[in-house]
DNA sequence: CGGGTTATTGACGTTCCAGTACAGAATTGA
DNA sequence: TCAATTCTGTACTGGAACGTCAATAACCCG
């Protein structure tokens, strides 16, 4: 039975929007050189409102991989979303805006789950099934795209789809560092364009797109 | 002139042993979230020898990454290294040993310069240009296999090496993380074929090599 | 308008870390 | 054996970082 209830002070922030910026403040200096004033700083709490509502660094850390996790994939699935015609054109156009997009944010670049890869990767038990997790999701959004273009006769029906979401992934993931690394974008296109070229793509797609 | 010089007490470390451990602790533990207290125990120097002899731990951190530049680019060339007529040969075991060996090894996993490029990223001046040469360097290694291959008539001469070298070296630093991932390794291991089977091999090598 | 409840703040304390200083040990030449 | 020189390890210092606490502010309901 609920008798009357006191009603308090509600929060001044909005939770995403915290999260949003511990997740951007977490990209940009690592798990471990991020400090928790650098996380005061970023999202505009004070320490002790940081820790009275995520109770501190690694939960932060935890929530805002999950957060990046919901917001990732949902929007991967929509940019590979449409109809079966045009699923090849996507899969290109992903695999070269990839390539594009990691060298155009000057900071933010690539992707979390595969910076936390490789900075904590499995020696945080909370942390690594939630990495695995979103890239696995990555790879299986691909192959479903991969489907598509089978069903649509551009992709050879003997391939494997998830081999294919496998490839992009990976390939991607590995942009993201070489993009870090400062290797130039022309390279990375190239690489691209030929990553794409090497799918098992069928004569009937290449004849169309010969020159 | 040298007059008469007193001989002083000999270092009883060997440096090479010492990078070697410093290494390995870095890539076990990150920068950041490596201690000079693990770094000492890692190596077995005092604090003070570590200070004396590395002058701290950055520029400890700046040799360990180039011993593993000055080691692995070597091993990597003689990896890749031999006749031209298994050149090609050579760049497939290459990209499907990656995924293996990614996944052998407990720890250790992946390439140190990759690595890198993601915890320290172009954040450090010193450190962001020997990763970029390193990671450069692997490209071009790859490339020369590429045009070994090109020589002996398995790869299409109409294909640019560095490229191909660009399209490896992404593949293989994204196997790196899709292993730290936790992703399986048949995955990886069909991801490996698949990219090879979508290099620009030549008909007469894929005619001579189907079943 | 006052009381009860919850958020927020900023300072505090304990722990930890990087770098330093100093004292002792080891080695070689005289 | 002694002196000179360099290595080695421990103890110290200043500072930073994580997590806590108590006081204050904000809000809703009666």
């Amino acid at each position: 039975m609920a008798y009357t209830v006191q009603m308090a002070r509600p929060r001044s922030f909005d939770e995403q929007t915290v999260l949003d910026a511990a997740m951007r403040q977490f990209r940009l200096t690592g798990y471990a050189g991020t400090t928790l004033d650098d996380l005061s700083a970023a999202t505009g709490l004070g320490r002790g409102s940081l820790y009275a509502s995520f109770s501190g660094k690694h939960p932060l850390f935890l929530r805002a991989l999950t957060t990046y996790a919901e917001q990732g994939l949902p929007a991967l699935e929509r940019f590979l979303a449409g109809p079966d015609e045009s699923a090849v054109d996507r899969l290109r156009e992903f695999l070269v805006g990839s390539a594009h997009s990691v060298l155009d944010d000057a900071e933010l670049k690539g992707c979390m789950a595969g910076q936390f890869a490789h900075e904590v990767g499995a020696r945080d038990a909370k942390a690594a099934p939630i990495i695995r997790d979103t890239l696995l999701g990555q790879q299986c959004l691909v192959a479903a795209c991969a489907e598509a273009a089978q069903r649509s006769g551009d992709i050879e029906p003997s391939a494997d789809p998830m081999t294919i979401g496998g490839l992009v992934i990976s390939l991607t993931r590995g942009f993201d560092i070489m993009a870090k690394a400062g290797i130039d974008r022309d390279t990375l296109d190239a690489a691209a364009h030929q990553a794409f070229t090497g799918l098992p793509l069928t004569s009937r797609y290449r004849e169309r797109h010969s020159p």
